[in-house]
DNA sequence: ACCGGCGAGTCATACGTATTACTTGATGCG
DNA sequence: CGCATCAAGTAATACGTATGACTCGCCGGT
């Protein structure tokens, strides 16, 4: 019982110090770990019992700027979806190997680094994660050691990418092996590389299928705007026998465009969509997709990180996806 | 041109003072905005303009030491959904305003202050915001200032919650109307205040309700686990006429085991979600579900947080939903 | 002529940590 | 015995900022 109802601020390491009768230098010595040689163990576990029993924790703010560096790292994403979601666990496991934080930060529009939200947490970090980016790559961010992910992997910039070509030619492989030929691009109208790729990877794609032929309409990554994408290319000159949509999201659009006009899915028109979120199963029919490794890009891209800020230099890498066949695709009518 | 190839470091508020001709003190002092009587405007100007050509930025780790602020908040969610990037968006405009980031960290078990995600940003920030945990409320954090948001208002901590009952009450009403008495409640098995309130507020309206009758299956919150307990609510002794389910993924969940069983919705049954996410739209037929004011929560929350930073205490308060009627509910048959 | 007061800055310091250079007492060795 | 070595620890310092205490002219009033 302190009577006099004593300073209950966090202890700072002159408190623990001041508990384990040594000196402040000690108490930093010991609670670095690097005291070997240079401390009696017997004083190590005063100093160690002691700043447990005080809950000492080390104030971070005074360790940055002592250390200047934070280990922490600022992972920047378009958007809050369960996609980025699993990015960043496999960032976040990665990073916490190595003693580092990361900070999740929603970056929609991709605005400059002076963007304010960004310059809200602007010095705390050593490095930066940017996911999803369009071909206006920041080259430098604010001088942080930048690894971008699910992004251009040609660029300067180390990146760790989708092999977003291998997915969409096994999508169009599935559909040609079917019977289709004539194929209906629902098309994100986003500036995103990952998009940009998958646009022209179907357009390669097709053009290499003889007979095969392909028309397109972009739309915004919501539900209503793809159904008005989609209904556009059914309602075209030479409708398409099957749907190839830029995302689970976009899919859904097309499955009401096809229900608006009276037509089966997969029966009428087979409909395609990318990335496998929960969506895809929630659909009826479930849906054909392209599962990507999204773990593994948070993980593979920290690592890459973790590497640049060691002063070695990563090289740039594709993980690939897989084809999920589900129930939204059969032979055209 | 400097040849020697000066230190490229980021400046400091010293580099300003120099090129500025004052002291460091007075480059602070301008800065800070509070110069008003102490230093002439010319000055200021002089120093300003420095500033801006260095392109100089406080140092965030010493300003926090010295201040012992950070003018930053941490925001837990349970998961990376957009609804909670919604609420997100709401709490940084707030914060914003006054000057304050927000972190965003995924805390998906609801694991103490000590659970190591926490533990990496442990100590940059001055208060924490934390949604959607169960009763077991985390009485303080670490001793930081703290609001729950979605959670139970009746608890000792300061809370924005939605008024859930009014919601659910809502959607026993409007079904009601439509002439439905056997109810059948597919629940989240989360252990969140949220989805208590939901489970509790349907069963006393439908008591309310002169023959009204309800069975319950719970379930953990994703399609496949939602369908497996609503049919087993539809195979049971005697099958609910309308489905009301937690959320809208379990409503998904809801329609798949109705077409399993041949069932038509809403003709044989009728269903409704819980949240207006995405995804409500997306499902055929539209889903009638309780819009919630996601944006709001987050900014009240916010503004709460920051009142009790400023030592005001703030109340709780419950921000009213929206029963959104789409295509998923009609008369039994 | 002297002093109070004020405008315009500067000086010095503290925040809490990590680390380098130093002290001190004991021991080993020739 | 004298000196080097060594173990065990401590004193001092720097990181970059914000701010209270202080200085230094200068002007107005009596």
């Amino acid at each position: 019982m302190h009577a006099t109802g004593g300073p209950a601020a966090r202890p700072t390491s002159r408190d623990v110090a001041r508990a384990a009768g040594v000196s402040q230098s000690t108490v930093s010595l010991v609670l670095g770990g690097k005291w070997t040689g240079r401390v009696s163990p017997a004083t190590a576990a005063v100093v160690q019992d002691a700043a447990g029993r005080l809950g000492y924790r080390p104030n971070r703010a005074a360790r940055s700027l002592r250390l200047g560096t934070a280990r922490t790292v600022l992972f920047l994403v378009p958007s809050i979806v369960p996609f980025f979601g699993a990015v960043y666990d496999g960032a976040a496991r990665v990073a916490a190997r190595h003693g580092f934080g990361v900070v999740l930060y929603p970056w929609p529009d991709g605005a400059g680094p002076a963007g304010s939200p960004f310059a809200a947490s602007e010095e705390a970090i050593d490095g930066v994660l940017v996911s999803s980016v369009g071909p206006d790559v920041p080259a430098g961010f604010g001088g942080l050691p930048l690894v971008l992910l699910d992004s251009d992997p040609a660029g300067p910039v180390p990146t760790v990418a989708f092999a977003v070509e291998d997915g969409m030619r096994a999508v169009v492989a599935h559909l040609a092996a079917l019977g289709h030929r004539r194929f209906g691009h629902v098309a994100a109208a986003l500036d995103q590389w990952t998009f940009h790729a998958r646009g022209a990877a179907l357009a390669a794609a097709v053009d290499a299928l003889p007979g095969g032929s392909w028309t397109r309409a972009a739309a915004a990554l919501d539900v209503a705007a793809a159904r008005d994408a989609a209904g556009a290319l059914l309602d075209g000159p030479s409708r398409p026998t099957a749907l190839v949509c830029d995302d689970d999201v976009m899919a859904a659009g097309a499955y009401k465009a096809a229900r608006l006009r009276g037509l089966a899915v997969p029966g009428d028109v087979s409909v395609t969509g990318f990335d496998d979120e929960q969506l895809a199963t929630a659909l009826e029919p479930e849906l054909t997709t392209v599962r990507l490794p999204a773990g593994d890009l948070g993980a593979r891209g920290m690592t890459a990180l973790l590497d640049l800020l060691d002063g070695r230099r990563p090289a740039s890498v594709a993980l690939p996806g897989a084809l999920v066949v589900r129930a939204s695709t059969a032979p055209p009518r």
